[in-house]
DNA sequence: GCCAACGTTGGC
DNA sequence: GCCAACGTTGGC
């Protein structure tokens, strides 16, 4: 059975449209530096396993779109590259202690759906992005939210 | 730019 | 192992 998650990223620094220009429409989702984030990475999200494109930090905040996930947890190797911004001295290719995934694009919506449109729709009430204080970049989503979600998106 | 809500660090 | 100080996230 695949599951189902939300990915955060800053479309300043990764857009859908970033990955939609990506070779093969795929991107390793490296520079997770959260230990309850990385730990979906690594043990729970599997080949075939949905997941909705989420832009943070920007004007409106909203799911643009959606994706999959191509291949399952493995090390972060921009942990242990110094010229790296998300450097951490501690990891080392013996020793990764981060970890990521690779997703491939599905679809990006018609028109975005920003959280304040989100925040009105019933079967969402309870979905961890719209908690307040929520700040998880790797959420788990499920199946009845994720195709909520898409019911909207399409 | 503000600030609430976290998560992490490190002295004790 | 507690907890104060600090750093970060991210909506507003």
């Amino acid at each position: 059975m695949p599951k189902y998650w939300l990915l955060k990223t800053e479309p300043e620094s990764f857009s859908i449209q970033d990955l939609a220009k990506s070779p093969k429409k795929t991107t390793c989702w490296d520079g997770v530096r959260n230990y309850q984030a990385r730990n979906f990475l690594r043990d729970d999200m599997k080949i075939g396993d949905h997941v909705l494109f989420y832009h943070s930090s920007t004007d409106p905040p909203a799911i643009v779109g959606t994706a999959k996930v191509v291949k399952a947890g493995y090390p972060d190797p921009t942990a242990w590259d110094p010229n790296n911004h998300h450097f951490d001295p501690a990891a080392s290719p013996e020793n990764p202690r981060w970890s990521m995934v690779d997703i491939k694009l599905g679809e990006i919506f018609q028109t975005p759906l920003p959280l304040e449109q989100l925040r009105k729709v019933a079967p969402l009430k309870k979905m961890e992005l719209l908690r307040k204080g929520s700040r998880l970049s790797v959420q788990p989503v499920t199946k009845e939210e994720f195709e909520a979600v898409l019911n909207l998106g399409q």
